[in-house]
DNA sequence: GTATGGTTTTGATATGAATCAATTTGGACG
DNA sequence: CGTCCAAATTGATTCATATCAAAACCATAC
């Protein structure tokens, strides 16, 4: 049942025209010039679609491809010995899945769908072949990893010092900002995981995560009905995440009781 | 006074001889073949030497290498927007500091030297185009990277769902380990690091790292000196770190009270 | 329309670690 | 050899969040 890499029939193994494809401002296509990017469509597949639950990859199996999101939502999570789970990562479209399948080896992580999402599928083995023939390639791919690494610092900053509020706060803006880096709404989002993995994510029980949503809609930063939240106020919710119970406010924003 | 990448004498300014480095095996050189190991010589920079406390690099200052420890030992710590910091890692002989740097634009944290410490410095520009040049040299940064990555998600998992307890012992754990790849006790250790930096690092306050350091010594698992650590039971360390406080334990290892 | 199972919310209580406060240790240096 | 300052330890208390328990909500299926 559970395939390292899902099961293909012929007519999903299409090449990916990222020519068309609206996301290639924000995907891998923005590293490659026009000319090389032919180059890239040659190594791409575009991956069947995905329901909601269903497993991208697979922690410990073979790391083949990383992937990289074009509609709906993928989230990534590791088991440590003891089997407990643990979100690792959120990816919406535009994002990269898998990088560090890129380290060889086995994936570290799993990665599943959280709603109907399709996906292009790059080879890793073909992916650092072309790295190698285009410095922009290579040069983008450091970039992601680098970056995904100076996250990795963040969150272990987040998780080491800041309160449950805090950590909240800071997913809902991320979140807002990458709905705004794909020109939707920044202020009003559906949110396509449950609360259970935005504990998981931010290390909180599912409970501490609803109780902080309410909080936040009693003070009016948020309106939030199940998964469809509204950001009431962004400047707040910036100044909860900097200095939650701190006496001393830093900026003139001040949030409005009620 | 602080220099984003220090002065050097004309004097320090020498070629690395991977040829002869001990630690050839654990670092960069391991990745190019003999006859390639000139070019990776022909990089790099046997840097000066760095005392307890001198800073390697700054956050938010352009980040333009990455460095290999040769000895000694570097931590590197980030500072949020609220101006607190945050231990993010320690690097010993044989492992490369500033990863992130290959990112482009600036250093996301700043690394410094917690004892007397001598480098070999890596231009990322140089090794981006060398990494271009040498399919090897290319899969082992990729490698190094996506290993990086996992560490990270590695530590959000020890913050997030692990008592002080756990992440002490994960952490000797780690540090013996790497002591043993160096060819050094992996039982009779000594911390580089202050009990401040180890609690930055872990997201714990010093007093609590202070605590579980006595509470481990009455229980026979280690014998601690200041920063002289014996590990006396490492089963017993690795039980401590998998199953804490758990009723069962998984294997027939259970560690004396001593 | 009503049953069903999972998700979310709410409440009461327990607890691990932070914080505050003080003491001890140990190394650097005159 | 004693002084000084930072690092480390120990103790008492507080607090944020986990945990336990139950109710409410919601989508889906029947």
């Amino acid at each position: 049942m559970a395939q390292p890499i899902p099961l293909r029939h012929a007519q999903d193994l299409l090449k990916a025209s990222c020519h068309q494809c609206s996301l290639s401002n924000l995907c891998l296509p923005l590293a490659v010039g026009e000319g090389d990017l032919a180059r890239l469509e040659d190594i791409v597949y575009q991956g069947r679609v995905y329901n909601r639950g269903d497993h991208i990859f697979e922690q410990s199996d073979r790391a083949r491809s990383c992937f990289a999101v074009k509609s709906g939502a993928v989230r990534t999570s590791i088991v440590n010995e003891n089997g407990d789970e643990q979100v690792t990562g959120f990816f919406l479209p535009g994002e990269l899945v898998g990088l560090e399948s890129l380290s060889g080896g086995d994936y570290a992580c799993t990665a599943r769908a959280l709603e109907r999402t399709s996906l292009c599928e790059f080879p890793v083995d073909k992916l650092e072949q072309l790295s190698g023939a285009l410095p922009d390639l290579q040069h983008h791919m450091f970039h992601l990893m680098g970056q995904e690494i100076q996250t990795g610092h963040q969150m272990a900053m987040l998780l080491s010092r800041n309160t449950a509020e805090q950590r909240i706060a800071a997913l809902l803006l991320s979140l807002s900002s990458r709905f705004q880096r794909r020109r939707l709404s920044p202020t009003r989002l559906t949110l396509p995981m449950p609360r259970s993995d935005i504990a998981s994510f931010l290390g909180l029980a599912v409970e501490t995560v609803s109780r902080v949503f309410t909080r936040f809609q009693k003070q009016g930063l948020i309106h939030a009905q199940g998964r469809q939240v509204e950001l009431l106020d962004l400047p707040a919710l910036q100044a909860v995440y900097r200095d939650n119970g701190e006496d001393a406010p830093r900026c003139q924003q001040h949030h409005s009781q009620g």
